[in-house]
DNA sequence: AATATTTCTGTAACATGTTAATCATTTTAT
DNA sequence: ATAAAATGATTAACATGTTACAGAAATATT
């Protein structure tokens, strides 16, 4: 029998979405600010980084693997285009793509920002234990995937 | 020895912060557009939320638990007042403070939506189990704590 | 080939996230 | 009692989240 009928609203501090987020927000403290210090925002690291795994990826594949929506990236584009960390260029095979790639100074300014990164996960893997963190990791994606059935 | 020391930069899809903003869409989906129908944000559900729990809260005490940043709240409670689902009584003991009230209007939407709410909850533990959605709760709450250590 | 449909991208409009600055009101220090 | 510091709340300015809409180009249908 489950549980799950018996529990009325959850008091909502210790609600799944908060608890997802306090996490969320706990992670990024203290690096959010070192990104600053380079003038990248949480989003704007997101697409560098994704830039830099994998160069020239169109609008709506890097949409999907930095998860955000077309709307914030389109500006995002713009907004790091205007700064020459990426480029763009319009695809000759479909004229509606643009294809997005890193240039050499968002290259240097993701090396500048990656150590920090790798040192924050460290950090966080030192503090909470490989362990435990992998084991979250398999929770994470277990949710997500049986969430995602039939919805 | 740790193994911490020895993982570059992690796949970024697979980056901690990505995981648990994942997540949380997936919880969060669903229940998002029965708020809309109902003309709240999940920002706004989170407040008279906070309020149907607890009334009579001053800004600060409500952004704490809301966990929502000040100048964000400012606005919600802005727009809610201005729909009459909350109201707002300056202290007489502290001038600066304002103490914010659901209203009769905003319970009455409360307890339209809150059945939503635990039916969506309902249907992830079952989804995902009860034990299971027990030990992700358990998990994050040490690792925040962890991590907020000295920090 | 002409039309309808789908796909890729962008813009509009409004709400929220985020840092910094401001203002009024306590509270503390001298 | 007065100046200095701290606190509660708001506003400013810009970036992002979010839904709806629009335009252009490719693809599918007829």
């Amino acid at each position: 029998m489950a549980d799950s009928a018996e529990h009325p609203l959850r008091g909502f501090d210790r609600s799944l979405p908060m608890a997802l987020l306090r996490a969320r927000e706990a992670v990024m403290k203290n690096f959010v600010p070192s990104l600053r210090e380079n003038g990248l925002s949480a989003q704007q690291w997101r697409v560098i980084r994704a830039l830099h795994e994998n160069e020239g990826l169109d609008i709506t594949e890097l949409a999907d693997r930095c998860f955000l929506l077309m709307p914030s990236l389109s500006r995002i584009i713009q907004n790091l285009e205007k700064r020459a960390l990426v480029s763009r260029i319009q695809s000759s095979i479909d004229n509606r793509r643009s294809v997005i790639s890193i240039t050499t100074k968002g290259k240097v300014l993701f090396n500048e920002i990656a150590p920090k990164s790798v040192e924050r996960y460290n950090l966080i893997t030192e503090k909470f234990g490989y362990g435990k963190l992998e084991l979250l990791y398999e929770l994470l994606d277990e949710l997500i995937e049986k969430i995602e059935v039939d919805e």
